[in-house]
DNA sequence: AGATTGAACGATTTGTTGATTATTCAGAAA
DNA sequence: TTTCTGAATAATCAACAAATCGTTCAATCT
């Protein structure tokens, strides 16, 4: 099983540099398999298609994003408020730079998205379980306090929807998206009702 | 200018006939002038281009549903939080259901919010008046405090974004779209903070 | 046997051509 | 003059052919 794994690496390794190179509607199944000297056939042994291997690549990267985001949410000396700022702002800035710097990534985002909806919802499933786990230290603290904590992650995820494919859904610049995230985050956490406003200054104030 | 207003008028409808007919796509310039009894040049008098006509037509209909909204904002003897759940649902459900039974209007708010995208912004703002109207409204009878009302509608709006138009961003059913919005209002209003709960569940028990 | 190939297949894309259509504008009609 | 026309224009679309590419699988190799 090692071998397999090596071959496997191999290909994903090529396409990695073929997609980033040319895009990946741009790279074809036989020049990955000619970079790993093997037919195209052989390619369907080790991945069911060509999206398999995007999608690949796509687990790989995201899973080094995933350690780091579970990183921020459990930081110690920082209160939830904070935590849940860094987690969310990371979210959105890494988003923001790879898609802005790279149309490769863009269209690999693009393709896998709209062809693989389920990858969307299993990259969204990952972070609600380190938001759970926010949501359930800061309630030990006394800072949070929900009922459900899996559909209250669920509908802070669905507030922050527009901050997690920034330039699919609107043409806004970082500064402004980053203050319009601030700006919700900060209605989810303190609410609209009086003494919010009283809480949030107080504990403002206190630092 | 009378007779202009007329004229306008009639090429407005004749052009909602045809687009609601034959999609917006399908009806060219030449069969509205010719419904018109004039020559498609003589459109351009009255309209700068084909997309201002169906412009005028979406914002025809959008103003009844503005009036609708403004409505349900000041309805008396209902609290915020009622008056909130009413205008974000009445705008998520009439949406939902424009645009699921009537593939012409999606063709159109297609075409629209893709090549106007100041459209959707009018539109937004629009909503954003009423919005703070209410929010003015609630702060006076002491139901909600913001200390900047028109940011902290826009921030509203951001969070509730995907109910917008709801079948353009998800494929989320009806049901499952409500069940969400009704989970962000809360969060919203009542915020994750621990006296939130409590804030809320003796607001539903002095019903 | 199992692993690998590469030609064959069907789907998708690309390139090209011709027609359709939004828009303009010189001039006709009022 | 002002209002309108309809032919001219340029952009877009539709249709079809050719080529390309993802995928499969019978045959070949180890």
């Amino acid at each position: 099983m090692a071998v397999k794994d090596t071959v496997r690496e191999c290909i994903v390794d090529a396409a990695k540099k073929r997609f980033s190179h040319f895009g990946y509607a741009k790279t074809t199944m036989a020049e990955v398999a000619s970079d790993c000297a093997m037919s195209p056939g052989n390619l369907y042994r080790f991945f069911p298609g060509k999206l398999d291997i995007a999608e690949a690549i796509a687990t790989e990267d995201y899973s080094r994003h995933l350690d780091h985001l579970r990183k921020l949410a459990i930081q110690p000396g920082k209160n939830a408020r904070d935590r849940l700022h860094d987690l969310l702002f990371e979210e959105l800035r890494r988003t923001y730079h790879k898609l802005e710097r790279d149309p490769r990534a863009f269209e690999m985002a693009r393709v896998i998205s709209q062809e693989r909806p389920s990858f969307a919802n299993w990259m969204l499933e990952n972070e609600r379980k380190i938001l759970i786990e926010l949501l359930d230290e800061a309630e030990r603290r006394g800072e949070f306090a929900t009922a459900d904590k899996q559909f209250t992650a669920e509908m802070v995820q669905s507030a922050t929807m527009k901050f997690r494919y920034p330039q699919l859904w609107s043409k806004l610049t970082l500064p402004k998206l980053e203050r319009e995230l601030e700006g919700v985050m900060n209605l989810l956490i303190d609410g609209l009702c009086p003494d919010a406003a009283a809480r949030h200054s107080a504990a403002r104030a206190a630092e």
